[in-house]
DNA sequence: TGCATAACGATATATGATATTATTAATAAA
DNA sequence: TTTATTAATAATATCATATATCGTTATGCA
């Protein structure tokens, strides 16, 4: 998993369809450890937002989706992204209203810090202990229980900051 | 401004009155400093989400709004919150799609970083230099260019944690 | 006073998401 | 293998959130 991360191969020549498998397969084993379905329309569904390779809209994977099963209304894909966000393997990203695949599903332990690129909607992944204990610290300082957290940070990224110096 | 934050008379006997003509007056004064027009329709709608203590979505506002300006319409209270948002008077909490009252738009220096109670929708905001200064590290990393910071931490607040346990 | 701009009103529509109910497929039990 | 049970999918309706457009009105300023 972790040379197969999103910013990884966005922008290069990265072979996807190997990157692709391997996350597909990663995926497939953890369905069956928890004893869970990995139905074909599911999988179409991790397969639209591998290709993309970047923040899908519910919408832009329902068109997509219909491509390859036209009887596809709104619910099913809401029903989709549901089941993969419950299982962990999508994010939904909050303040744009889109869904990745979640790079590091295999080891949920930590909270996901999104570096989000308003041009190209391509999203890096990263971690800090720091800013976690920095935080419980702050609820413990309110004494607030700590659910879930979404931090994500919105600007542009390397590639676009450097399409705009070369124009 | 600061003894007046939200997460300070929430749930106290605290004087909304006095606290709310404070803050109104401090907006007044940074709008006429800014030329800018606090039209009394803007001003309403401050007025709506200073009495309310709780993060309101676009449509709570806008009900409370009509029994006010009978003919409001979506596009009147969203027009509203764009200029607020847009003077740093409001919030957009992007994880819940609602808005809060800014508790430190007169020092808009610092990321803000939400607590939001998912019980009660209350709201307490705090700050952190280490954070800002954790991210700013991990934006560099990837040369990321940060623009907006969305930090928004879901859980449970202390009186509705109490609750629960008192029941 | 008259022009330019900003704000507001009104309608329509787009987008995002959930609820409900029906139907079909997969699995387990008799 | 038939029936019961459960999970998945389909279809529609409805609710929630947000924007586009355009005509009108108010305000500030030359």
């Amino acid at each position: 998993m972790e040379k197969c991360t999103n910013e990884a191969h966005h922008h290069s020549k990265h072979n996807h369809q190997l990157c692709y498998e391997h996350t597909m397969q990663t995926i497939e084993k953890l369905c069956a450890k928890r004893n869970i379905r990995l139905t074909p329309q599911r999988k179409t569904v991790i397969q639209l937002m591998l290709n993309a390779d970047k923040a899908m809209s519910a919408y832009d994977l329902l068109d997509q989706l219909k491509e390859i099963e036209p009887q596809a209304k709104p619910p099913t894909i809401y029903r989709a992204l549901d089941f993969l966000i419950e299982q962990g393997f999508v994010h939904k990203v909050e303040s744009i209203n889109c869904y990745i695949i979640c790079p590091h599903f295999d080891d949920p332990s930590h909270i996901s810090i999104l570096f989000i690129c308003d041009k190209c909607q391509s999203i890096i992944e990263e971690h800090s202990p720091i800013i976690e204990a920095q935080l419980q610290s702050l609820a413990q300082k309110n004494m607030f229980i700590i659910q879930h957290s979404v931090l994500e940070i919105h600007g542009t990224c390397q590639h676009c900051a450097n399409q705009i110096v070369g124009q």
